[in-house]
DNA sequence: TGCCATTTAAATGCCAGACAATTAAATAAC
DNA sequence: GTTATTTAATTGTCTGGCATTTAAATGGCA
């Protein structure tokens, strides 16, 4: 394996694109050990401490995991999706603050998606995804209950509803859209009369998926959506005529 | 800064932690500059090569960005889509290659969101979509196309599909879904009947499309779900006697 | 022989110090 | 005032080393 030198990418970003695609092409398979860091240094005629900061960068993606030790070393690591998922939180929440992503489009990428596995978490959802909701829906009620609190509830309570569709793509997929309105949602006080409202609008969506009913969990999801977009457009209103 | 030594963590995974939450929280903005590696292994206690092991962490993630020189540095990347994409295809091309996803499950996650954004696309497609599905059609029905050109021009052609939807978050998360599917794809031997009735579903979609009718875009993606899971469990089968 | 303690070797984790390359700003020359 | 040169700051890379961890090899002992 040879790096060019003349790029104009540092040397660790080319030997971890190398070992990356080795890696996606199925060259290295899962659970396989990289050579040590020493034999690497040689093979891409690198020191040690470049071919440590190519490994650092796999690691952050999870692609490797390293292990110290006689035996030890880097190995290919089996990308779960519990792991993939902070990850996509993350990255799916610095798109929207980074990039003043309006909160009705954010909002429309949520409910378009979480509207699309509805239908399926009608025929599949378990009793434990319903237990789930109706606590949710509970502790939602709850007086005293901070706005932060009762923001993650309800992501709680829509995490529940997505991976009640019993297909994991989805549930990974579905993660970012959803978890990263959570700062979003934050943002907006909510009154007792809102709260109400917005309980009243996941008791019916519970009720309909207990009732295998998917138009009726339709409705209530599109409910729930215009009742979101409407109560931040007017939060929004009163912080501008305050300014 | 402190960072502790008896964690399990390497210091470089932790730092490169301390950093990225800052990041998240907002006290390190878009464009800022973060100290110097030397005032950072000050600050950390700890060694330059360690304070550049977790900047290539964080470099890996898309989360810095640096530059050589007298005014050089890393500075706090802006996190943009074009940056977000290849890393969320990646991710998922390994989850659905590592987790013995079935070909069922990916097909039904992409189906299932493609068709959630159909009917917005109905609605917002601008003449360059269109136009663009139309000339990935016209490829597909060159004869002596690859089996991996057929699939590299449905991806193509549904990327287009969701992209119309106008919403960048949609499109973002819809990527994985969409793109990881071609690998899945490129194991099917298309014969010309195949090519012949996908490239049939693909005009009736377009043609829906052109005429802003929801429901026959709805249709057309139905057709398509069903013949892609047919034709892939087909193949499975005779693999499966083969052998 | 079989079990336990010790040693050894291999590997990663971390550090100190140095030099090269790059870049912008300060300085000098004209 | 403009251009060329120097300087300083910063990242990129290398060398060499020591610390730590871990499993396997070794040796002692009953």
């Amino acid at each position: 394996m040879k790096i060019d030198p003349n790029s104009n990418a540092d040397l660790s970003a080319q030997i971890a694109k190398s070992i990356r695609d080795a890696i996606i092409s199925g060259d290295l398979i899962v659970d396989q050990r990289l050579p040590s860091e020493a034999e690497l240094s040689d093979q891409f005629d690198v020191s040690r401490p470049t071919v440590r900061e190519a490994l650092k960068r796999l690691a952050a993606q999870s692609l490797i995991r390293t292990q110290r030790g006689a035996t030890g070393g880097a190995f290919v690591n089996k990308l779960s999706f519990e792991e993939a998922y902070p990850q996509q939180i993350t990255t799916s929440t610095l798109l929207l603050s980074m990039n003043a992503v309006s909160f009705e489009t954010a909002c429309e990428a949520r409910y378009t998606l979480e509207r699309s596995c509805a239908p399926l978490t009608a025929l599949r959802r378990t009793a434990d995804h319903l237990a789930t909701m109706r606590a949710e829906i509970h502790r939602q009620s709850q007086p005293g209950l901070t706005d932060e609190a009762f923001c993650a509830s309800d992501v709680a309570f829509h995490r529940a509803l997505v991976d009640g569709a019993g297909n994991p793509v989805l549930s990974y997929q579905l993660a970012g859209a959803v978890e990263a309105m959570q700062p979003l949602m934050n943002m907006i006080t909510f009154s007792a009369r809102d709260r109400a409202k917005i309980i009243e609008l996941h008791t019916a969506l519970a009720d309909a998926l207990e009732a295998i009913n998917a138009i009726g969990v339709d409705t209530a999801l599109a409910g729930l959506e215009s009742y979101t977009t409407n109560l931040a457009k007017s939060v929004m209103e009163k912080r501008k005529n305050k300014a």
